[in-house]
DNA sequence: CGTATACCATTGATAAAGTCAACAGATTTT
DNA sequence: AAAATCTGTTGACTTTATCAATGGTATACG
């Protein structure tokens, strides 16, 4: 259950020797272990390929997967306190601070006061930042597409309802 | 597609205020935001709660989810190489130096020399190592189970089976 | 053969992410 | 109104991630 990397390892696969030796030597061989058996860590391993490739995409907008997703919500039309996206997105909520300080700075979101509660402020997209938005939703749908390319589109609707529940378990 | 945070997040919800007000504001209320569809948000907000998990159960024996992976590969008799360890957990070569040092140093795995390629070198458990993770593997297993416990076998199966398609794409 | 090229483990530098404690201002509780 | 709690923020500090460089091996190939 590691995996934790999140950029694109540099794999090479050049060689073909020792393949004929006595065990079949293929890039992943250990899938074997038990541990290829546990879901938590296929769970870690499918993030890590998928978030990396979607950081490499983002990287022409200057962008990462925390970014986006923060840009995500505050284009939702929930707007959503920073407390709020701390908890959704399991960051620490000085994570939060350094994110909406660059969106912001960027000209992509603004902090405004709450009405009802002055104490929180409520992230809200400007214009610019719902245009950033599309772009990257577009980036990130396509390295989605990458990475859940051989899924049909039942075998996403399942997954996606699986996995909706393990992330989002109400009491523990 | 955030969602890094590997350790529980201290949130407390006791406000039940301000509910009444417009909008139910539940624990989870983006969760009909657009990027609760995402499937790699979803990957990555399970693979927080699940390994944040994991690491505080293994606290007690001093491991964490890494370590553990590395452990547990170690016993699986399959004599993994650094770098295929580094493959197969998505880490970077540097990291995997680390852990086994940490791993050797305890007495849990030793680093024996490959005859058949003198670079590299099989990472191989010793019997305290294999006692080590005969407990954080019940610890790990406990664990799981509350994070998927509400899902049932077969839906496991049908996780299980997803998730490797995607965490293991051969080419791309 | 011998030399160029690629590979493994390792070190070290640097950047990014995660964790925690403390604080000011605002709100709720009692 | 005092105590307790919450929100955003800052700062310190640990862990992960990323990347370049190196010494010892191995493979390719001319």
């Amino acid at each position: 259950m590691a995996v934790q990397k999140t950029a694109e390892p540099r794999s090479s696969r050049t060689a073909q020797a020792a393949e004929a030796d006595e065990a079949a030597t293929g890039p992943e061989r250990l899938m074997a272990a038990e541990l290829a058996d546990e879901i938590e860590f296929l769970t870690a391993r499918a993030r890590s390929v998928g978030s990396g490739r979607a950081n490499i995409a983002l990287k022409e907008l200057d962008l990462r997967v925390r970014s986006y997703s923060v840009l995500s919500l505050a284009c939702s039309d929930l707007n959503p306190s920073q407390r709020e996206l701390a908890d959704f997105l399991s960051l620490d909520p000085s994570q939060i601070v350094a994110l909406v300080d660059e969106l912001e700075r960027r000209g992509a979101v603004t902090r405004e006061a709450d009405p009802r509660d002055r104490r929180s402020k409520v992230i809200a997209a400007t214009p610019e930042g719902r245009q950033l938005y599309k772009q990257a939703f577009a980036l990130v749908r396509t390295s989605e597409e990458h990475s859940l390319g051989e899924l049909s589109l039942e075998e996403r609707g399942q997954l996606r309802a699986l996995l909706r529940r393990i992330a989002f378990k109400s009491a523990d």
